[in-house]
DNA sequence: ATGACTGCAAAGACTTTGCATCTTT
DNA sequence: AAAGATGCAAAGTCTTTGCAGTCAT
């Protein structure tokens, strides 16, 4: 268990960061903030741990903002907001999908929902 | 008018081309549609387009689907279903998001919400 | 002439991948 | 020795942009 930990040292870090981040980051946001602590990680690193984690299921992507994928640590499902105007992205306490919503989809369109999205976008209080 | 509708003979079947399409196309499979018609279309032509049509608010993004941007000539909101397997996306008829969602946004993040996207995503009908 | 739209090719931004190296089993 | 993780640099996608040519005012 030591030993593993030591080899997945900077996989664990990549995942740890994402999870304590309440921002959202991008891959590269998180290479910036893992270098703190890990400076010798690469890029290359960051994206190859991410599409890793996301094919497990261990994280979540938000989809692009501003051209960029941002990427969430939790798993519960919650809406998101994003800022067009400085590219920031939080979550909107206290409100959620009526899951009534995909199960009308799943009916009158006969597929199977796995995930549901719901993004607002607008401008941030801080931009305001 | 004849003359300006020669003019923005290009642009105009961009807008018209992605209006009556019901595939929420990108923009390669729209070049690809506008080509029957205009054979000299280039894809510059068609990127630089659908950018000047989001900016006027003519058309609207849906995000990525497998990394690539989508479009939507409706502009009145409805939500939408994405099919991770073979990249369709629909129109989920007869469900809205609550308006009541993004007021909740706009009062808890003190923030003004321009856009509300809904995407569900999971395995189509065909693909199942 | 001036301004606008286009095609082409080049540039740009973001992400993925091949390969050699190092570590762990 | 074998399997796995990483860094680096190269390659790959998707999208944007510069420039010259064309059409309309």
């Amino acid at each position: 268990m030591e030993n593993s930990a030591k080899q997945f040292r900077k996989r664990n870090a990549i995942l740890a960061c994402l999870r304590q981040s309440e921002a959202h980051p991008s891959a590269e946001e998180l290479y910036h903030s893992l270098q703190k602590e890990h400076s010798d990680i690469s890029l290359a690193s960051v994206y190859r741990n991410l599409k890793l984690f996301k094919e497990e299921g261990l994280i979540v992507s938000l989809g692009t903002v501003n051209g960029v994928e941002r990427l969430d640590g939790r798993l519960d499902p919650h809406v998101h907001f994003a800022c067009t105007c400085c590219g920031a992205v939080m979550d909107v306490p206290d409100v959620e999908v009526p899951k009534s919503v995909s199960c009308a989809a799943a009916q009158s369109l006969e597929c199977r929902v796995e995930s549901t999205r719901l993004v607002l976008t607008g401008i941030c209080k801080n931009c305001l």
